[in-house]
RNA sequence: GGCCCGGUGGUCAAGCGGCUAAGACACCGCCCUUUCACGGCGGUAACACGAGUUCGAUUCUCGUCCGGGUCACCA
């Protein structure tokens, strides 16, 4: 039909898109197997809601036994910054979710579906959009950016839709001639879809987690060619998913709204159209309203934020599977020791309104994370965390693993864990008394105990220590103090009749334990001072008793 | 503004016409306990509103309100 146009707008592309479809033939994979990709673009950060969805692409994948891939989608050279690619791979690998297939590096990518860089498809693009030419459904426009912006002031007064289209589509009928003409004078133009979409008219389309969406026909004649050659995202969608044998599109919800547009493109181009996964954003309160995550205000929506606070990547990913499934709690609960990836994922689960991000409940799950840890990994990764964020530190557990170790397994390696660490970047503190360099000796006295009271009992204590003492016969030594000055060996005797005396043996260890750790509370005592040694004990005890 | 999509405790959420409306986080209290943490027990707290359909609506329909998204040669 119109030949000619498409050859003057596409003189170099000799291959037809039979030739494509050839090369990249349907995967073999089995039935039932769901390809799914990940497509950002290298804008130089890496977005929660961006990882969210990678992890649901893996989570489609996996469940079926199919494939995720990563292509990037940089037909933006404006927004691209330097080392995007870098930042996006990291993100991922911090995160276990790496990739099957595609890019895998800054230069290089795997897999039979390639190139897996928008960039690199130039020619791919340009040949289906020499087919659409072929058959009318594209054409060049020649308007420039003050055409259109005329455009939509005109409309604005006339008080009529705004965008390229029907009547105010001015390059939407201009003779062959004409458009050839204007080529060979080498005049900028972008090519155009020419819609046959009917105002008024609505479409159906399934999405995985709404059902039955119905929505309006698209009518614009949407650019499906910047002037620089390179399509914008509606066009490349469909070309690179349909060749790329994607089955199940996973993107955020603001796409809905062009979907129509979208299923159009792929009408034209004969494509099938694959499942839609439309998945609702992460939410944050700013004020009394809830919006999307984002980048600029909240430190939490870049993924570096949970690597710079040191929350292990499974906490994370935990988390994120509850938003997700929020059955996974149960599940987790019932099976708190099984892989991940056991759950059984269901796509239908999925809110379809975003959830608000919440980071006591990160913390929350982070802890039980955590607390499953042995003393050895958690002195393992928070070795590995302080290398990059806390020098100090760093060099302190470094020095000394085993010594580490010890104070991470106190009270860890046991049925009842505690869980008081949802992230590395907590462990300075709750170490803190374990190392004379870091160690800030400040504790002061509770509004009930008064300071003599204080000094005979440490005074005392000094008297009866002994390192070699196992729990039972150190805590009998403290009783042992409490009659002589007033309190009662016996919190029980105490709460009983709380006037005949002035504390109880709590009261007693928590003396010891400010003047030991500088701490109103902390792990098993007993063990604490084992760790510390006789000579440290009696040191901070002196140190103690001179400062009151 | 047009068009889409949503609305169950503070948060995440079960629920598919009949339930004292689950559970988790957070919060509060009690128990356990050398403190804290863990664990156990208990508590405060929700179907946005108004019509309709129905013997009966959180559940179905419509309207109102509220929130979110989208209207580019950005993704």
């Amino acid at each position: 039909m119109s030949l000619q146009l498409a050859n003057a707008l596409f003189p170099d592309i000799e291959h037809t898109p039979a030739y494509y479809e050839e090369k990249y033939p349907k995967r073999n994979t089995p039935e039932g197997a769901r390809v799914t990709r990940f497509a950002p673009s290298p804008t130089g950060f890496m977005h929660l809601g961006n990882m969210f969805s990678a992890f649901i692409d893996k989570l489609n994948a996996d469940s079926t036994g199919g494939i995720y891939f990563l292509r990037i989608e940089d037909t933006d050279k404006k927004r691209e910054v330097e080392d995007g690619v870098d930042l996006i791979l990291d993100g991922l690998r911090a995160f276990g979710i790496n990739p099957d297939e595609g890019i895998t590096g800054k230069d290089s990518q795997v897999g039979n579906y390639g190139p897996y860089r928008q960039s690199e498809r130039k020619e791919i693009y340009h040949c289906f959009a020499k087919e659409l030419v072929k058959k009318g459904l594209a054409y060049p426009c020649f308007c420039a950016e003050e055409d259109l912006e005329a455009l939509r002031q005109t409309q604005e007064k006339e008080g009529e839709n705004p965008g390229y289209y029907g009547k105010w589509a001015k390059c939407r009928n201009l003779p062959e001639g004409e458009q050839i003409r204007l080529i060979s004078e080498g005049k900028s133009f972008v090519l155009r879809l020419r819609s046959n979409g009917v105002e008024g008219k609505k479409i159906i389309v399934d999405d995985l987690i709404r059902g039955r969406l119905e929505l309006p026909e698209n009518t614009l004649d949407a650019v499906i060619l910047k002037s620089d050659g390179i399509p914008p995202y509606p066009f490349a969608h469909a070309v690179d998913d349909h060749l790329m044998r994607t089955t199940h599109v996973v993107r955020g919800d603001e796409w809905i709204a062009s979907l129509p547009l979208h299923i159009q493109i792929f009408a034209a181009l004969g494509f099938k159209i694959p499942k839609y996964i439309h998945i609702a954003p992460i939410m944050k309160m700013d004020g009394q309203s809830k919006r999307k995550l984002s980048k600029r205000k909240d430190p939490e929506a870049a993924v570096s934020f949970y690597k710079q606070q040191g929350y292990p990547a499974l906490s994370v990913r935990e988390y994120l599977l509850t938003l997700a499934n929020s059955n996974f709690e149960d599940w987790r609960r019932a099976n708190p020791n099984s892989p991940q990836s056991d759950f059984p994922f269901s796509v239908k689960k999925m809110s379809s309104s975003g959830a608000l991000f919440d980071l006591s409940k990160l913390d929350d799950v982070s802890k039980n994370v955590i607390s499953k840890m042995t003393a050895r990994q958690v002195c393992c990764e928070a070795t590995k965390w302080a290398k990059d964020y806390d020098k100090q530190l760093y060099n302190l557990l470094y020095a000394n693993p085993e010594y580490a170790t010890a104070v991470f397994s106190i009270d860890r390696d046991c049925p009842k864990p505690r869980k008081d660490i949802a992230k590395w970047s907590q462990i300075r503190e709750y170490a803190e008394y374990f190392y004379d360099e870091i160690y800030k000796p400040t504790g002061t006295l509770p509004d009930n105990i008064k300071p003599q009271d204080a000094k005979k009992m440490l005074e005392k204590y000094l008297t009866v220590y002994n390192k070699e003492d196992e729990k039972d016969q150190w805590f009998c030594k403290i009783k042992a103090i409490c009659e002589p000055l007033g309190f009662s060996p016996d919190v029980r005797k105490y709460k009983e009749n709380p006037c005949s005396y002035k504390g109880h043996a709590g009261d007693v260890s928590t003396v010891i334990r400010l003047a030991v750790t500088s701490r109103m509370n902390t792990p098993d005592l007993c063990l604490i001072m084992k760790l510390l040694g006789r000579q440290r004990i009696e040191k901070r005890i002196h140190d103690y008793l001179e400062a009151l």
